[in-house]
Formats: structure tokens, sequence, C-alpha cells
RNA sequence: GGCCCCAUCGUCUAGUGGCCUAGGACAUUAGCUUCUCAGGCUAAAGGCCGGGGUUCGACUCCCCGUGGGGCUACCA
């Protein structure tokens, strides 16, 4: 039975680049029908939290990858790695220095045929005798990762090259136990523009803060996996059940990964458009509501027209708040200098035109707000700019945005016009 | 310092000795579309780190150099 694992460590939120560890993992067993084992490791209790642990958890299923087994907590796992250090110390493999009990390595070559990078060897002269148990008790991480491997039956171990010089100090501990040794996967890492692995100093690094801009888990997932794989035939936008079917270890490359702001964006976008306005629409009301935009009750229907307007326009989600806003603000609106600026430079007959015009409109189809407004064009026989510029500043204190028709036919006859009504300069 | 790894447009990549006059995507620039911005469409610019080999023929194989990265914890 082919069996992965992904084993987050609690002391952080789930960085891109572990979640891209993680999916990787995810694709190579649902690839090839195995299984995907979670395991939390925590051993190191002052720095683990339980916060983060369910926050990791929450990340991973927001992403769509589920696991079929665990998740096992190293925390509650102590006497298992005690038990195997034991072992070795009966075994005059391990010896004690203080409480801990430090393992004796022997000078070998040892040699991985990494399914990535090829065949690597190392000599372990230069590698130290290597703590199992430390000192207050705790597993150190590559042993118990090595048993925790064991007794969960992990065939294949995928995960960052910076675990790399890992391994030979790993497969050592295999040997001592006389264990079958796992197939070993290094993927490159994730670097920052300026060089150096991501950091937080350039930008979020954590998936929650990913989340929580409005960026679409499908569109993360594409982009992670598009660092450092790539499908056949020039293809960017994957969906996961594409990766699925095409993923291969083979596919991936050596070379590290720059992270790439610009491409995650027009990727979401990209996933926005292609979003059903419903969907979009219902994963807006929280940005909306934390900006105090709309309450609890709200219209959705018409927060469905007011999405159309704008889906193929934002970047990410929480963007609607800020170029959206003035569909949920009250009529009176409070305006830029530069809008009151464009806004008196159109006669105060024409206001009052429209505002009379509007008024009479049965239908206030697009289309029917256009017409009233092309009429009044020819009547002055003026430049359609010149109208049309000051009348979405007086709208929207904005210079930009949607079509304007539709963007009135959409803000309401009673909004529209009210608004009109109150411009203050 | 020691050990290990890597190297195609600014970025992500395709490329597994002749299909390469090196293809695609993002970003950039220009034109068109338009009430604006975005978008869309069209086009342009932009790369095989350097030097030696091997070969009839190297982006592709080998060596050296250079550059980048990782590890070198009783962190994970």
């Amino acid at each position: 039975m082919l069996k992965v694992r992904f084993a987050p460590s609690p002391t952080g939120s789930l960085h891109l680049g572990s979640a891209r560890a993680a999916l990787f993992n995810f694709l190579f067993a649902k690839n090839k029908g195995g299984k995907f084992v979670l395991r939390v490791e925590d051993s190191d209790r002052q720095r683990s939290n339980k916060e983060l642990t369910a926050e990791i958890l929450e990340d991973l299923c927001w992403l769509g990858l589920q696991w079929d087994e665990g998740p096992y907590f190293q925390s509650e796992r102590i006497d298992l790695y005690k038990k195997y250090a034991e072992n070795l110390l009966n075994e005059k493999k391990a010896y004690l220095e203080g409480e801990a009990i430090i393992f004796k390595v022997h000078p070998q070559k040892i040699k991985i045929n990494d399914l990535i990078y090829g065949e690597i060897e190392f000599d372990t002269n230069v590698i130290k005798d290597q703590v199992l148990m430390k000192s207050d008790g705790s597993p150190t991480y590559n042993f118990a990762c090595v048993v925790d491997d064991y007794e969960m039956g992990i065939t294949h171990i995928i995960r960052g090259d910076d675990h790399i010089s890992n391994t030979p100090k790993q497969i050592m501990f295999y040997q001592a136990f006389g264990w079958q040794i796992p197939k070993f996967a290094h993927i490159p890492l994730i670097m920052e523009a300026g060089g150096g692995r991501l950091s937080k100093r350039y930008g979020a690094t954590a998936v929650g803060e990913y989340r929580q801009r409005g960026y679409l888990p499908e569109a993360l997932i594409n982009y992670l996996a598009l660092l450092s794989w790539a499908p056949a035939g020039n293809r960017e936008i994957v969906s996961l059940s594409e990766m699925l079917s095409k993923f291969s270890l083979s596919r991936i490359n050596k070379t590290k990964a720059i992270f790439n702001i610009d491409k995650l964006n027009w990727l979401n976008t990209q996933y926005i458009k292609e979003s059903k306005t419903e969907k979009i629409a219902r994963l807006c009301v929280s940005f909306l509501q934390k900006d105090e935009l709309i309450s609890d009750s709200y219209d959705f229907s018409h927060l469905e027209k007011v999405i159309d307007l704008f889906k193929g326009r934002l970047k990410y989600l929480s963007q609607i708040s800020e170029i959206a806003a003035y569909f949920f603000l009250p009529a009176k609106i409070e305006y830029s200098e530069e809008a009151k600026q464009k806004i008196k430079k159109l006669d105060k007959r024409i206001w009052d035109e429209l505002i009379k015009q509007w008024e009479n409109l049965d239908d206030f189809s697009t289309e029917n707000i256009e017409r009233v407004c092309r009429e009044i064009i020819a009547e002055r026989g003026i430049k359609g700019a010149e109208i049309i510029h000051p009348l979405r500043e007086a709208l929207t204190n904005m210079a930009v945005g949607p079509g304007l028709f539709e963007l009135i036919s959409v803000l309401g006859k009673e909004k529209a016009v009210e608004r009109l009504k109150c411009i203050t300069l």
C-alpha cells in the first residue's frame, strides 16, 4: 500500500511552502491510489500550540487537501519514541549522556536515490553523533520522524529539499533498526524575489492570509502547483482534479522557484471570473460585513447584480469593499476634491434634467438610462464624456469603474435619484 | 569553513543530442475596442551564467569556474 504523509509542525501558521509540500503529497497519493496521512509534529511542547494546530487543519481542508488517516500527534506518542530509543541503547547502538540518549554514528557512505534529485552520496564522517531523546524526555525531530514513518507504514517521503541533509541521518536510524528505507522525493523550496526563502518580511507567507484576502483555494492550489511543476502542453489553468490525473514526480523541477504575487493574482482573477456569480456573491458577504457596508440582513439578489458588475475586475475578493462601496453607502456621500471639481463642470440644469427624466422612467434599465443620457447629449450638443464623467463621480465618487449605465441601473432608481439630489460641494 | 544541491526571457516554465531561427504564461511596452479604469484582441521587446571538452551536431552529456540555495541544534 502506497502511503505518504504531511507532517506540519504547529510552531507557526501553515506556510505556502508547506502547503505545496502537502499538495504534492496529496497529488502523488491520489494519483497512485495510495493513502495520505496527516501527522502533527508537536514534540516541542514549548513552541507548539493548539490554536495553531486547529488553524493548520482548517487551512488544509480549505485548500481541499483532505487526509485519509490521522491526524496523529507526536506529543501523544512520546512513550513510543522512548521505547525505541531504549532498544538502541540496549543494543549498544546508542549511549547515555546525562538524561539524553545519543546515537553513535559510524563512518560509512550513504547513497540515496532521490525520486527528484537522483543519486546523492553522503559521507557520515561529517555527521556528529545524533541525539535521539533529549534530556527533557522529548524526542528529536529526526528520530521521531523515522519512528513514526516506520510505524505508520510510510512508503514515500515527499518533503522540502531543506531536508536533504537530514536524510542520511534518518537512514542511519532505519539501518540500526533493520527497517526498510522508504523512497525519498525532495521538492525545491519556494524563494523570495530578493533571494532567500520565502519569509514574512516581504509579504504574506501564510495560507490563512491569502484566505483572508479573498483568494480562492483553487487559485492558490493552482499557483502553488505551477511552482516547480508543469503539466504537459503549455497549460496554466489546471484544476485539482486535472492535476490528480496528470501528476507525476518526474515532472517536478530541481530548481528553486521564486514566489510571484502577480501571477497568483492573475490566476485568482481567472478563477473568480469563471465562478458562478452566486458563489462569489456569497463569499463577498463576509468582506462587506467586516467593512460594515452591509449588515446581517441584506438583499442577496441585489448583491449578485453588484457582483456581476465586478466579477472580472477583482484580483481578490476583499477588494470588493473598496471598489464597490458606493452601492452600499447611504445616498449622501462625501466627495473627494477631484470628484467635486468634475461634478462642478456640469451645468446645474443638466443635473435637474437627469433627475426628472430618471424619475419618469418606469423601467430603470441600462438601455433606458443610456437612451435618456444620449438624448440630453444630443439636445445640448455636448460630448458624451462631458456628462458621463461628472455623472460617474457624482454617483460613485470614483473616476473608474464598470460601465456607467449598467452601474446606474444596478444602483437603482431610488438611490441614483436621491444621490444626485444630495450633491453638496 | 565543511558537506550537499541547483543554474533557459525580470518571474513561472516547455525542452531528455538534430523538430530551436529556443515555445507558452505572468509582468512590461505599443495599437485597437470603450464614457473611464479593468478586461478582451493584436503586436513588440526580452533568455539557454562563463570557459573548456565529447560529438558530424549541443539548451540538452562530461569537467572546471562563477553565482544562488540548503544543512552543519538536546528547532522542526
